[in-house]
DNA sequence: CGGGCGTTTGAATCAAATCAATTGGAGTGG
DNA sequence: CCACTCCAATTGATTTGATTCAAACGCCCG
């Protein structure tokens, strides 16, 4: 309970003024990617590989080989089910791993499919077990990429059972807010490279839905869109969001009280 | 895409006269976790520790210092928010591995709790690593075991995302037959050991629809009641709710042609 | 300039949630 | 043994939030 507090204790922070703790986190996180990333580098001649928007790096049902961490660039992680359903199931960024779903039956399970040019590193994964062995510092970076694959796909899973429509789209958008944040990115402007159908995909949505609670998160002067296009959103506050879907809430949490 | 294919290629088996497909897979599984537990037992002094309904392994916010595999028993994974939604993330059942969500801070993320009597094995997560460098074996149940995790939370998630809530509720109920199948235990009847509001957790919907849910499934002959309790649920053929998932789905799918 | 795609918005519909009442079992104590 | 309580489950009536259907708009690009 207390562990994960101080997100509310700030109920609306004026400005993005760089709270420092969040600040430390990313230079923590960029640190640990840089550090992996070099790790990897003198371990075995990495093969880097060059995608643009629309490549796969892997499919589903593909023999499993090699696991990938992405330097650059940004994935969405297709799943599609034997009755015909398909869906987003999850988005990656740089210093994300790819591809642990084919560990398991060395077969892949889904398709990782870039939506933007970027960067990634393949990496042979007997070769990586082989690494591994010579020190502790691989394997550290491969389990907690894994458990952080774990983490978050178990918070998509509660976002889209308990959140309403609108605060699952304002979620989402904090969510990615900080995620580049993570990273040392400017996170009050992001760049959505999806569709609003991509998002409905994603958030278990229409994309109608998502529009209408886009343009409400913008009627409210929470988001707004930059230049004409609507694919660029600017967020003045990310607490504002985390607001936002509290008080979405705030019936149901009345009810439970 | 070839791999999941089966499931689709029997419209509606007829009778559960143990598929040899099914058996196999289901050998495979108990031999691997066999092993597994051989392989840990051997590798160091496991503590054992026996739990019963409502005992907690372990819970969100403290350090991590164990892996636990179930050798017996039922376990859920509730993840709980900063805002204060709570929800049933995850079901885990003998041979499961817990605590992956602590790896990567070193804190647990959500709370295991014991659903029924059983019996779980912790693992002091630096002694396995130590243990992992000796031989591949172990380090390969590990890696499986998370993949599988992860494997199975996004199916979690495209359930819910993509699926009408009697659909839903039967293909958790088919889910939940598989995995008893996989460990070789007779899967024509299923002792959920949940309320109708832990289910609706996990599922993400009402007790009440829940329970409407189930009420239509057994007047389609596809479930029945145990006793005259509402517990227990005999599922008369597994391949008939695949169907039934289906065909809720057959109106999406007349659209998407 | 015109076509195609993605997006927005409105109106109607529908599925699931909510509200509310009742039933049914399990457990307790007189 | 029965009466009582408590909690889970069922079922019905109503409301609500999201989907569906439909139309129009805007942007990008050949």
């Amino acid at each position: 309970m207390f562990a994960t507090a101080p997100a509310v204790v700030l109920p609306a922070a004026p400005r993005r003024v760089a709270p420092s703790r969040e600040l430390v986190q990313a230079a923590a996180h960029i640190r640990r990617v840089a550090d992996m990333l070099a790790l990897l580098a003198d371990a075995f001649p990495v093969h880097r590989r060059l995608v643009h928007s629309g490549d796969t790096i892997y499919q589903a049902g593909q023999p499993f080989t090699h696991l990938y961490v992405m330097n650059s660039g940004f994935v969405k992680m297709v799943n599609l089910s034997a009755d015909g359903r398909e869906q987003i199931v999850s988005l990656k960024f740089r210093g994300d791993w790819l591809g642990f779903d084919g560990i398991a039956d060395a077969v892949h399970d889904c398709d990782a499919v870039a939506m933007d040019t970027g960067e990634v590193w393949a990496i042979p994964y007997d070769a990586l077990l082989a690494a591994c062995a010579t020190g502790p510092r691989l394997m550290a970076a491969l389990h907690g990429a894994m458990s952080r694959e774990i983490v978050g796909d178990r918070n998509s899973l509660m976002s889209v059972c308990t959140l309403p429509a609108d605060a699952r789209v304002a979620d989402f958008l904090r969510t990615w807010a900080d995620a580049l944040a993570l990273r040392g990115l400017r996170n009050d402007q992001i760049m959505l490279r999806m569709t609003r159908a991509e998002i409905g995909s994603y958030l278990g949505l229409t994309l109608e839905t998502v529009s209408r609670a886009l343009s409400r998160l913008a009627r409210e002067g929470l988001i707004g869109f930059v230049d004409k296009g609507r694919r660029d959103i600017r967020i003045a506050d990310v607490g504002a969001l985390d607001s936002f879907v509290q008080q979405c809430l705030a019936p149901v949490v009345a009810t439970l009280q």
